[in-house]
DNA sequence: AAAACAGTGTGACGTAGATCACATCAGTCT
DNA sequence: AGACTGATGTGATCTACGTCACACTGTTTT
């Protein structure tokens, strides 16, 4: 744990998660490969924060931290690349700490599904998320626990704002489910 | 608004919040002579995401941020030291999501003031919060209610773990307060 | 086919804490 | 002194949602 090495995503997807002290997980972010992690504890040499859990078979690449720091010190494109990306983080942080004040758990699920939703590729004007969680995980995501997400979906699928096929999860009105996401 | 330019604090203090859409605040960062802020924008070219408001009398050093980045690009230990401080900033901000979720109010008020803690110089083994905000700051930054804090700080004194004085908030039990804001 | 298991639907219940609505105090302005 | 303002203390309500409990489904195991 005293090792600061940073991990490259080759394939595969991780998610990074805290644990409460009651035991719910809270997922802080989802990442695919392309991406990496563990940059925070080689740059300031501060503790891990969070676990890294594979959510499928994964390829990562380990970098030592002393490697990955000597390529940001040598190489400009690269540290201000690694900036950009932990402003990102941070920018995306400080959003979901602000969600969580300001919305209740179906805005926040509303306004999950509408990050995770990609253009059906088959209809068009059409959404769906093909990789949806078990609401259990999705609960995860929005800080919340897996009945108040059934419910949600329930309340969702009746009201045709979604439904659920062996495709998915289908968005059937968009413009719906980002209303339900804000005021 | 399209202005990307970067700010430091030369002295006073600043508050870095948000609003709900009901109006309430939340407080992500207090920051004092030394700090800086908006750099995210600079980095990221992104929107502004949070408001800035001068707690006191502040003055503040603006630098464009085309030269700031400048600087990024040319001086490695700046470079560095600006990843370091944003690495610091999305540790905290982790930390501040995953308080919200495991602790109540009580919990996070209790952590707060543990943090905000400094040990008194004139009673020595004793601490003290010499400028304690109101009531009502103070629920911004813990993500509660005024009222709320209210009651808390009532419980607290009654229990004597704190003592409001002329000189400020007083820490009478630190390690009371300590074992309140965990487990 | 029985059993075991993971994911889901839904009722019942309890509770933290937001909100509303006052009362009580300093200060400070005229 | 009276009036006004900003910070507090505290009761009474109301509600979202976590938790417990259990039924139901589809899938894998033996």
């Amino acid at each position: 744990n005293n090792d600061s090495s940073v991990f490259f995503v080759l394939s595969g997807t991780v998610s990074v998660l805290n644990y409460t002290t009651s035991g719910r997980a809270i997922t802080h972010a989802t990442l695919c490969s392309g991406n990496i992690f563990g940059e925070m504890a080689a740059i300031d040499c501060g503790p891990r924060a969070a676990w890294v859990l594979a959510v499928d078979d994964c390829k990562l690449l380990k970098i030592p931290g002393s490697v990955f720091i000597n390529l940001a010190e040598r190489n400009h494109k690269f540290s201000l690349e690694l900036l950009r990306k932990l402003s990102a983080n941070l920018r995306e942080a400080n959003d979901r700490a602000l969600d969580f004040f300001s919305l209740d758990a179906e805005q926040r699920a509303c306004l999950e599904l509408v990050r995770m939703a990609k253009p059906d590729p088959l209809r068009p004007n059409s959404y769906l998320v093909n990789q949806m969680p078990t609401q259990a995980n999705f609960a995860t995501l929005i800080g919340s626990s897996r009945e108040t997400v059934s419910r949600i979906m329930s309340r969702l699928k009746n009201e045709s704002v979604i439904n659920i096929s062996a495709r998915g999860l289908e968005i059937l009105d968009k413009k719906q489910l980002e209303k339900r996401a804000f005021g």
